[in-house]
DNA sequence: CGATGACTTGACTTCGCTCAAAGACAGTGG
DNA sequence: CCACTGTCTTTGAGCGAAGTCAAGTCATCG
């Protein structure tokens, strides 16, 4: 199990049986390889990294901090389409043009590999190009998750499911207090709701004693058969 | 560029520039190679292929014909995550379970592989296994699109786009007539909409002239400027 | 400590869901 | 050939939940 901050690194849900959880995928070999092909970089909150539909050359590998990735709609709507975490991919394009666009939520550390680099090196490595292939994997059954939350009809099943989901992708074992990094609108336009939406249903949880608030960022769930039971019934 | 019918093959918008329609990405070599590890089976409609949460022995790819796969909740309702066609993948499981069912809605043929001889095959082909991360890249890409769809808020705007997807998916670049294989129960779950509210769409979409039934799967187009109009109203 | 942006709360409107029933179609067997 | 049957589809009426618009509160940082 590769350790933290010496290199770059995947996680993912294998294919095969055994390991339920998340786990590193490359060997400290294949981490060097991918360093050796990457230059890291430091980016403030609130950074655009890239632009839906520009030019794409690189393909980013996030080190720590959070990034959304979302699309712009003509009407000036915003969609969130994933909120991305340390160890996970992002970059991967469409005819050389990014399908979205990629911003920063908190400080930030990536890799970057020129898009040529790594498709030279991951045929060169088959071992490695099967490790990106389950990676990308594992964000395709996010992307799914995702769209089970949000074809909910109710605005407190999918936020309840959306802390959940928090509490799984960037909760690291520790304690029962979910940390909300993103705002409100964020969260909203992940969700497909209005910010207002999103906000009632966070104090109808907090009201009805199943959730409360340790800072408007950090939630601790309170009861949580009840919270289970909301979010498992959709 | 593969032909039909010499064996199985992967369609995907590569991730370079070039070409911006998808591809066959097989060589004819990779094609018996992966021929030589499958088996193909024929299915009438309405076959269940596999259920959620079954054991995931087998990886599949699609001949011809068109499969839904789809995911029960506990409420009895159904989500659609995805219509499968022609030179798709499906089955990549997590820790050896699918997470969705799949079922057949045309008689369809399926190349068949166990998941451990394909991943064996694509640890020594670094060049097949890039095929087949551009492959799965390509459904990530899907599902967003299906992201973006279902978080639309109007029945109207999600059953033209649905439209809209199938006429890219399935037609061949003939005529202006798109083939609408499934039921409309089936075209609600992939939408999150119900069934009625499907239909009821379909009547508006025909009553304002903007589209033609030619008998109940299929629709013709007959006003482009308002159907894309619908469509990019978002 | 004042200003700016983030968040919460309230009132009204809209649109899709639910329930209910009727209409079209394909396959079957007399 | 045609009535029969079950399924799929369309259409209608009323309700409820989320969106929108509009204030108002809180917090964070100069």
């Amino acid at each position: 199990m590769p350790e933290l901050g010496t290199g770059p690194s995947l996680r993912a849900i294998p294919f095969g049986p055994g390991t339920r959880d998340a786990a590193g995928l490359l060997s400290s070999r294949q981490r060097s390889q991918i360093a050796s092909i990457a230059t890291s970089l430091q980016l403030p909150r609130g950074k655009l990294i890239y632009r839906e539909g520009s030019n794409a050359q690189s393909v980013f590998i996030i080190a720590n901090g959070i990034v959304k990735s979302f699309r712009d709609l003509p009407s000036g709507k915003r969609r969130v389409m994933t909120f991305l975490f340390a160890d996970d991919v992002f970059g991967l394009a469409q005819s050389g043009h990014y399908m979205n666009s990629a911003q920063t939520i908190t400080p930030v550390t990536l890799y970057r590999m020129r898009v040529a680099t790594l498709a030279d090196t991951l045929r060169r490595d088959a071992d490695l190009a099967v490790h990106f292939l389950c990676k990308v994997t594992h964000e395709l059954r996010g992307a799914l998750r995702h769209t089970v939350i949000v074809t909910r009809r109710d605005a407190l099943g999918r936020v309840t499911m959306f802390l959940r989901m928090l509490e799984r992708d960037s909760h690291l074992g520790r304690d029962s207090s979910i940390d909300v990094p993103m705002s409100r609108l964020d969260a909203a336009n992940y969700l497909g709701l209005s910010l207002e939406a999103v906000s009632r249903a966070l104090s109808e949880l907090e009201r009805s004693g199943i959730i409360a608030f340790e800072g408007r960022r950090v939630v601790r769930v309170l009861d949580r058969v009840r919270f289970e039971g909301i979010a498992a019934a959709l």
